[in-house]
DNA sequence: ATTACTAGTAGACGAGTAA
DNA sequence: TTTACTCGTCTACTAGTAA
């Protein structure tokens, strides 16, 4: 994101412009900023052209809400923050196991993937996945991970499908060497995808409910 | 600070340049910021002009760290995400009762002061202040609070001697108001001094070493 | 009051280049 | 290789003003 973005956004979100719409002028938004009202109404358009903000133009006074990805590129911020003063090697999410849909299991079987995960991780997966529901007060680190650069796998087509590009993140679950699989393009997300070269479920004996720790290295 | 330094010293702390000198490149620097090499020598320039960083000119590299000011600058927008995010109606800081100097008495219990105490507060502090010894890992929350508006008192003159600017942060200890004087000019801290209208050791019965929690609202 | 256009200007940027 | 100067361009700002 534009630096210069990243100041209107901050100072809108302070305002509570996350949550909900707030009543600001271009004048007020200026104040705020220290620049002039013609170019604080110049930013709001710009913000709005990038959809950082959406606005609702009343009658009188305009209201703003910052949209989705505009929080979005915040937290980015706000987490690389957090990686400088709240630096430690690791981080741990805390979850439970649960049934995915088995489809994990089919799409990291494709070749084409397993061939990629080969090459990063330096063991051969084990066909399936292990699914952990993750617990609501940790799914915030989920957000923080994604924005540490993990391992791109990139996608392809096979019969007609076609397959996305995923991410890799190099995990340990109880010191056993995994990766946590992330598809490029999803969104909230509240449950990991593990791969492992064990089965997991069956290694640590692990059934539905259990609570189970996650360490990410970063 | 200024928005356009904010994106550097953010990258340089990415890069570790909190902890330590880094060695790092006008065009490395460059690069990362995506802008060229000649900006990023002028924006390094900058940065030490404002004192935001120090330099380690060497015959081939360059080696940067960033200074305690600069560290500040960005903590205080480091906790404006926090505020944005973490969004809470109050903060509690931990830590221990400590016997102080005695000095903060002498200090608040000037006329110049109390008039101002008591207009803010709504009460008349007792002559004397309650100091506690935050928790290590509290620390960090006390920048946090001093990046949130308090309510200011001015400083004066008296006697000849000068008195400087406070702030006042209102605050709840075992449900009773009280307040955290700040002086407006100190640097690291790590213990609070807090303004109650009761004797507050005798009141809650409080000995040196009790642990005991702040309510802030912020 | 608003928002946001146009026009003029100051300053930020990168190319070229010296040390 | 470095860092950092000068200088021309072009962007981003504000003032004035319309709607």
């Amino acid at each position: 994101m534009d630096e210069k973005y990243s100041f209107a956004l901050r100072k809108l979100g302070l305002l509570g412009a996350i949550d909900d719409y707030i009543a600001i002028s271009s004048r007020e938004l200026g104040d705020a900023l220290e620049m002039s009202q013609q170019s604080a109404s110049k930013r709001i358009l710009e913000l709005l052209d990038e959809k950082y903000i959406e606005r609702d133009l009343g009658a009188r006074r305009q209201r703003i809400r910052i949209t989705q990805k505009g929080a979005d590129e915040m937290k980015k911020e706000y987490n690389e923050y957090r990686r400088i003063f709240e630096l430690t090697d690791h981080l741990t999410i805390h979850g439970t196991i649960a049934t995915g849909m088995g489809e994990g299991g089919y799409y990291i079987c494709q070749p084409g993937y397993m061939r990629q995960f080969q090459k990063i991780l330096e063991f051969t997966p084990f066909e399936g996945t292990l699914n952990i529901l993750v617990d609501p007060e940790d799914v915030g680190k989920i957000d923080m991970i994604r924005s540490i650069a993990g391992h791109n796998v990139t996608g392809f087509n096979c019969d007609g499908r076609s397959f996305g590009n995923v991410v890799l993140y190099k995990a340990k679950i109880r010191n056993i060497d995994c990766a946590i699989v992330v598809p490029e393009r999803s969104h909230y997300m509240d449950t990991l995808e593990i791969i492992c070269q064990y089965h997991l479920r069956r290694t640590l004996s692990l059934n539905d409910g259990d609570h189970i720790d996650v360490k990410i290295d970063i």
